[in-house]
RNA sequence: CGCGGGGUGGAGCAGCCUGGUAGCUCGUCAGGCUCAUAACCUGAAGGCCGUGGGUUCAAAUCCCACCCCCGCAACCA
C-alpha cells in the first residue's frame, strides 16, 4: 500500500493549446494535492504531455516544423498554463524522454518474451486521409463509408498484438471484487458492461512507414509503438517504475511508496484507454489487485449545453481567463461550479457571480469587516486570553464540525461539497457579527471583555478560513494569513497551513493582526 | 437497437446508494443594521421533486412502464 498519496492526471496531448478542460483536471488534481498535503501526508503529484504520434507528426510538418521542435513548443503552453494556475505538480511527464521510452521498450520486450505480444496481418478498409483502419462501425446507414473518410482502399498491413482478451476474466472479476476502482460508481457500471462486449485483440504497433514519431519497439525496428503503450505507461515510468523487475514487490522503494494512485481522467477516455487497456496492462506486468489504481472520472465543462470542441470553435481559453480575472478567481470557479463527475455549463457571468458572492462578499467581507473592528476598538489586538466568554465553545465547535465534514468530501473528490461547506462557515460568522453587533458592545463599558472575545473568534474563524480554503485558492489563503499577520516566519510557503492546526494552534493573546485591504476586489461588470 | 447521464420553486444545482418536516447559491419583494469591498443580517413570495402505476404506516428517494433532453466518429478533459 501506497505510503503517499499519489495522484496523476491525463497527460495531454501537444498536438494544440490548452483549453478550459485541461485546466480543470489539472486544477482539481492540485486541489486534491493539496489538501493531502494539508494534512500532512506525503504527496506525489504527477502530469505533463503526450508528445507522440501521428496528429504530432501531421501538425508539424503542416507548420514546416521537425515534430520535436513543434512538440516543444506546445509543451510549454501547457507548462505555463499551469505556473500561471499554481498548479503544484511533483513529477512532469513528457513522454518524448529516454526515461519513459526505456520503461515502455522494457515492458513491451518483457510481454513480447512471454508470448503476450504477437505479429499478425489486418486486411481491410483503410482510409487515407485518416490514416486509419475502416470497420463496420464506421459504416454509414446505407452502408458505404461516407464522404469523410475521403478516399478509401483495401490494404493489408501487418502489425503487433497485445493479448487484451485473454485478461478479460480477470478484469471482470477485479471490478465486481472492487467497488470503488472507478468513481463515481456509474461511470464503473458502465465500464463493467463495456467489458463484457470486449472482444479481440489490441494493436499496439505501426509500421514506421506510416508513422515514425513513436518509441521504437525493442524487438522489431521497422515499427513504433501505437498510443497505448506509449502514453499509458507515462503513470508508472514517471514514478520510479523500474521494467526490469518482473513483480510489484521487486519494485524500487520509491515507487512501491508512490503506486498506486487515484487518477484522474476525463469520462471520454475511460472506456476503453484507462478502463480495459491501462488495467489489464498493469495486470498483464504483473500488478495484483491491490496495485490498480483507482479511476477518478470527471465530466465536461459544455458550452450553453454544447459540447466544447475545436470544429464548433467554442472553445474556452484558460489564459485568457486567468488574466481578466486572476487565477484564483478561475480555480475557485473551475472547483465550486461542478459536481466531481458530473457534466457543468460553462457561463462567465456564473464566474463573476461566484467570486464576488463567495470570495469578495462572504470572505472577503467577513476578514474586512473583523479587521477594521479590530482596530477600531482595539488597536488591533486579540485578547484571547480574558475573561470566559459564553460562546466560546459554540464557535470553537463550529470550526471542529466544519473540518469534519469537509474533510469528508474532500476525501471524497467532492470539492464543491467542500466549497460550500467553507462559504456557509463564512456566512454563520457574518450573521454572528449581526448578533454580537460589536459596535453596541464598544458603547458599553461593561461589555469590555466580551467584545474583545468576539473580535477575537472573528480572527480565528478567518484563520480556519484560510487553512480550508488553501488548497483550492493558495494565494488568498496566504493573503488572508499575511493580513491576520499569522507566522510569518513561513510567509507564501504551503506548510503554512496545517489541517490538524485548526483546533490546536491559535492565535495568540496580544497578537496584534494586520490592517483590512481587500483580498478579493469585487470585479466590476463593465 | 444497445450503453450511460439528466429531467427538483424564475435561473443554476445538491439531496436519491443508506425511504420519514424539500435544501443551497443567485434572482425577486419587504424590512433591519452601519463594523465592512453599494458589502452584511432578517423575513416573505415561489416547487403536486418529468408522467402513470406499484411496494410501504411513509417515496424526490425503492420497483415497473412510459415521455422528453444530452453523450457514445473525429479534434477532445
Amino acid at each position: 500500500m501506497a505510503s503517499t498519496f499519489s495522484i496523476t492526471t491525463a497527460i495531454d496531448y501537444t498536438n494544440s493549446a490548452p483549453h478550459i478542460g485541461h485546466a480543470y483536471e489539472k486544477v482539481l488534481a492540485d486541489v486534491l494535492a493539496r489538501y493531502h498535503r494539508l494534512k500532512g501526508e506525503n504527496v506525489f503529484f504527477l502530469t505533463g504531455v503526450d508528445q507522440h504520434g501521428q496528429k504530432v507528426q501531421q501538425s508539424a510538418a503542416r507548420e514546416g516544423m521537425r515534430p520535436a521542435e513543434f512538440v516543444n513548443g506546445v509543451t510549454q503552453k501547457f507548462v505555463h498554463l499551469w505556473e500561471k494556475l499554481d498548479v503544484q505538480y511533483d513529477e512532469w511527464a513528457e513522454t518524448v524522454d529516454p526515461l519513459h521510452k526505456g520503461v515502455v521498450q522494457g515492458i513491451l520486450q518483457r510481454l513480447y518474451d512471454e508470448g503476450q505480444i504477437y505479429k499478425d496481418k489486418q486486411s481491410g478498409y483503410y482510409s487515407v486521409r485518416q490514416e486509419q483502419f475502416l470497420t463496420d462501425k464506421e459504416r454509414g446507414a446505407d452502408g458505404e463509408f461516407g464522404p469523410e473518410w475521403g478516399q478509401i482502399e483495401f490494404r493489408e498491413e501487418e502489425n503487433y498484438y497485445f493479448k487484451l482478451n485473454q485478461h478479460k476474466a480477470w478484469l471482470l472479476a477485479y471490478l465486481d471484487a472492487r467497488t470503488d476502482a472507478v468513481v463515481p460508481d456509474f461511470r464503473q457500471t458502465e465500464l463493467r458492461n463495456a467489458v463484457e462486449k470486449l472482444s479481440g485483440d489490441l494493436c499496439i504497433s505501426r509500421p514506421k512507414a506510416r508513422l515514425d514519431w513513436g518509441i521504437e519497439l525493442p524487438f522489431d525496428s521497422t515499427f513504433v509503438t501505437y498510443v497505448w503503450f506509449d502514453a499509458l505507461t507515462n503513470y508508472i515510468s514517471f514514478a520510479g517504475y523500474d521494467s526490469n523487475q518482473s513483480t510489484f514487490d521487486d519494485q524500487p522503494k520509491v515507487f512501491k511508496k508512490r503506486w498506486p494512485a487515484v487518477q484522474v481522467i476525463g469520462k471520454d477516455i475511460l472506456i476503453p484507454a484507462h478502463g480495459i487497456y491501462w488495467l489489464i496492462m498493469l495486470h498483464a506486468i504483473g500488478f495484483g489487485d491491490a496495485e490498480m489504481p483507482q479511476l477518478l472520472v470527471h465530466g465536461w465543462w459544455n458550452i450553453s449545453g454544447a459540447k466544447m470542441s475545436k470544429s464548433e470553435g467554442n472553445v474556452v481559453d484558460p489564459n485568457g481567463l486567468a488574466d481578466k480575472y486572476g487565477a484564483e478567481a478561475l480555480r475557485y470557479y473551475l472547483m465550486s461550479d461542478i459536481a466531481t463527475g458530473r457534466d457543468a455549463d460553462f457561463n462567465e457571468d456564473r464566474l463573476i457571480g461566484r467570486y464576488n458572492g463567495d470570495l469578495a462578499n462572504s470572505f472577503g467581507n467577513l476578514l474586512n469587516r473583523s479587521l477594521s473592528m479590530s482596530w477600531k476598538y482595539r488597536e488591533g489586538i486579540l485578547h484571547g486570553g480574558g475573561a470566559p466568554f459564553r460562546d466560546t465553545e459554540v464557535l470553537q465547535a463550529r470550526a471542529r464540525q466544519l473540518v469534519s465534514s469537509y474533510a469528508e468530501q474532500m476525501s471524497t473528490f467532492q470539492v464543491q461539497a467542500a466549497i460550500d461547506l467553507v462559504v456557509v462557515f463564512a456566512v454563520t460568522f457574518n450573521k454572528a457579527v449581526e448578533d454580537y453587533a460589536p459596535w453596541k458592545l464598544a458603547k458599553d463599558e461593561t461589555e469590555r471583555d466580551n467584545l474583545s472575545a468576539v473580535l477575537y473568534h472573528l480572527a480565528e474563524s478567518l484563520r480556519v478560513i484560510a487553512i480550508v480554503i488553501s488548497p483550492i485558492l493558495p494565494k488568498a489563503a496566504q493573503g488572508i494569513f499575511d493580513q491576520l499577520n499569522w507566522k510569518m516566519e513561513l510567509s507564501g510557503k504551503e506548510e503554512r497551513f496545517r489541517l490538524s492546526d485548526i483546533d490546536s494552534v491559535r492565535l495568540p493573546d496580544g497578537h496584534v493582526v494586520g490592517k483590512p485591504v481587500p483580498v478579493f476586489p469585487r470585479i466590476e461588470i463593465k
